[in-house]
This record gives C-alpha cells, structure tokens and sequence, in this order.
DNA sequence: GAGTGGTCTAGACCACGGT
DNA sequence: CCGTGGTCTAGACCACTCG
C-alpha cells in the first residue's frame, strides 16, 4: 500500500508519522490552516494521509508539544494562535524579585530602515546589505522603564511593517507578525552577557552612565526554522530577573 | 481487574501511564534501581504493574523525555548516569562568541560550614539556621578565571561532603551527588543579574573593581523536586555569553 | 446525543545490538 | 540467532464539550 505521506515526502527514511508531522507543519506554514482554525479530526486526517489514526495522534502529539497546536478534549485541534498573554509566558523571562512574571508595557520610540551590517546578515542569515525595519522602543515595568531594546527585521520578510512612534503598543510583535503577515514565531535563540550602560541605553533607562545592564541578543525563527528578527535588549535586573528553568 | 499500579498510588485519578510513570521514579529515587542499571523490559514491567506493554512505553517514554533514563534500541532501557559531559550539556549554559560551549575546569578554594540565613533557607526550603556546605571555588575557560562562584548544600542532605581545597575538581558537582549520595539532581532554576563586581569577585576574575559581570542564583532540585543545592555565581561575559534556547 | 480527544489494550512487524 | 526497543495498526471504552 502506498501512502500520501511517502509520495509527498520523497525517499529518504522517515517514521510515518514524522513524515505527517512534517506535512502538517508544511501546510500550517504555507497558511493553508491558518492560525485559530480547527483541524480536521484524527480519523480524517489519517484518511487523508492513508495511516491510522494512531500514527496521525502521534504526530499531532509531537506538534503540540512544539506548541504549534492546541488539543482540547471534546472540542477538537486547533492551529495555535500567538496571544499576547501565550507570548509573554514563552518569550518573556523576566520576573519581579518575588518571581511573578513581570508585565511589561510597551512603547514605541522610533522606527526607520537600515541596511544590514555583517553581523547582523550572518545573524539573520540575509545578505549583507538587506534592508531591515529598524524600530527602537522601551519596555515599562511596574512603572518604570526597564528595558529598551532594537527590533530588526528584514523589510522584505514584512513588507509594510509599521508602528507608531510614541504610541503604546498593545500587542506583542510576535502577535503582529502572526496577524498580519502569517509569520509565527516557533523559536528563538538568545545570548546574555552583562554590560555597561551606554549614555544612551542609562538615560533611556534613568540609570547612571556605564551601570551593570543585561544585554540580550535574540534571533527569533518561524516555524520552518527561518530567522525573522534580531533584537538586541537592555535590560534593568536591581528590580527584575531574568529566570531559566533546566530541565 | 485490579492493577499493582492502583494498589500502590491510592485513590486520586491519574491516567495508567501516569502513575506507572510514578512508581518508577519512586524506585529509582529510592535507590532500588541504581544509576545504570538496566531496567525490565517492557513486558516484564507490563507483567510487575499488571497493564499492557503499551502503557508501560508511554510511562517510559516520558521518562526518557525527562532523562531519568535512556533507552537504546537493542539494548535495553537504563537508569541516567550523570557523567560530566551530560551535566555540563544540560546544566551548563556558558557558550564561547563563536557559540560552541565553553569547557570550564573547576578549582576549589576553600570549604566551610556555615548555617542558613533567612533567605538561604527559604531558597532551599529548609529551617533558619540549618547547617550548610558552603564551598567557593572557581572556574577556568580557556586559560583564563571565568567564573567565581559558592555552593550551599544542606549538611543533612550530604554529610560528609569534602573537597579538596586548591585541587583541581574533576567531576562536576552533579556527578558527585549522585555517585557519593544517590541524589540525582533532574531540574534547576536560575535567576540571572547583571551587577558590579565586589572587589573579591573582581580580584578572582582578573577584573577591574565594579566591572559588570553576570550574576547567576541557581536552586537545583533531585528527582523528587526537593531543593538540593544553592550556588550563587558571578561570570565573566566579555569573552562568554549565556545561551538561552526558546521553544 | 453526537462528536471530539484521552486512555488502554493487543498484536504484528521492523531495526538494532549482541551471541 | 535471540532479545531489545521502535513503529504501526485496529479497536474498545471513557471524559469532555456543545447544541
């Protein structure tokens, strides 16, 4: 018997439902199931790649653990849909001294294009010389501004990507990316080190010039795995923390 | 039918899986099945818990996912070894600019006892003024002190706890819990600052007084989640960073 | 009550590692 | 060769959600 999971994935060996793990999230990041849209269920799906319904329940196991679905009993799968709340509890790490998660408000400063330097192309995997959305934008805490950090990303990713300067941005930019251009973030790679404050970076912040701040380089990917955004973030840590779990 | 894993659990619901996933953790934290030992296979486990081998997998798989065990097809399923490599691979996360991880050697320098303060024992969950292992030592990458850090370990946990000051540490520490105690060290959480150096910190990493360098409280915890070990530790991040992965 | 995902079982066959 | 875990299937029953 021939499956249309081994037709459409070609030759090299995959375990069945890999291969439908694989197609499911081809046809999510293609936009043919669309974020917030609910999936056909496990009995039609396996129809439709000519497995079982167990192998089907496997991979959609596998893709909820990702994260790129959502399971509920006597409802149905749904293509998971970024909120800003489900933003905040996997992108955002900072938490208060009592190790509440911090709420962070958001507000734009500027936006502009740049060209892609060196660094920044080999980070984003883009030729050097890309031009990048290039938006600056501090992050309030408890009242006070805590973080002030740099977007980029390729302006050929978002085409007409815009936010206002000086508004309150109500919504993550995982949440925009996601609304208006189809992209959702499925992972991100962050780098830390402690630095001293530029003038900059202390004003922004109201710190005093050359104090300890975190510095934070993230490249954010979709969910194929392509780097959408750069963000280099300062943050303050006298009130809040930045929290890991290893497990 | 009346099964061996609903005699031992009690009364409150957990799916088959779950509380045969339970029972197993339960012996190998009790020591009954010691660190690389090789467990029952999967019929045999099914035959002890009274429930089919696909439950037992699905109790064993997630295991595994938790790395409490390794399975390896042919060969049998095995209780985790903490060797060094794996502790360092999963706990930790100091990574060179070119991304690879850093190798550290460890040196100690002195240890002591001391007793709990108010915040130490309400971090490791255990009684004001409980005495602790307290030792400081460094750690070296690339040739050069990278990271000066103290460990508290309750006294009770592992009493005759000793290292020798000014040797070179050849196991981590995780691998000493586990092959001199039995403890078996499976979450950690971090709190990460960035501050100024201490003249001490300062004088240890080779850095200028007041220097900015990343300041890591970590609690880590043994299979059963009880709070094991303390360690507060301050790091170099000019010529290393912390790597974070987000999924 | 109809439809969904969650659990559990039973059995077949395969791939791998050692004898 | 045998024993192990890995994959895949088929079907039963349960728990949850909603109309």
């Amino acid at each position: 018997m021939e499956n249309e999971a081994e037709k459409e994935a070609g030759a090299e060996f995959q375990p069945l439902y890999a291969q439908v793990k694989a197609l499911i999230t081809k046809r999510i990041g293609a936009g043919e199931w669309k974020p917030g849209t609910m999936l056909p269920n496990e009995f039609q799906l396996a129809a439709a790649f000519n497995v079982s319904q167990g192998t089907v329940r496997k991979a959609l196991m596998a893709l909820e653990a990702e994260r790129l679905i959502v399971r509920r009993q006597g409802r149905g799968t749904y293509v998971a849909r970024h909120t800003s709340e489900r933003t905040l509890f996997h992108f955002f790490r900072m938490v208060g001294m009592d190790d509440r998660p911090a709420e962070p408000i958001s507000r734009a400063l500027s936006q502009k294009t740049v060209t892609a330097t060196r660094e920044f192309a080999a980070r984003l995997e883009v030729p050097r010389g890309t031009p990048l959305h290039c938006i600056t934008r501090y992050r309030i805490m408890n009242g006070a501004p805590a973080i002030f950090e740099r977007i980029y990303v390729p302006v050929r990713c978002m085409p007409d990507l815009a936010v206002e300067p000086g508004s309150e941005m109500l919504d993550e930019m995982y949440v925009i990316y996601q609304e208006r251009f189809g992209t959702t973030i499925a992972h991100a790679s962050e780098r830390l080190a402690s630095v001293a404050a530029t003038d900059e970076v202390a004003r922004q912040l109201g710190l005093a010039g050359g104090s300890p701040v975190l510095q934070i380089f993230r490249v954010a990917r979709d969910v194929n795995r392509v780097a959408v955004e750069l963000r280099i973030s300062f943050c303050r840590t006298d009130l809040f923390r930045y929290a890991v779990e290893l497990n």
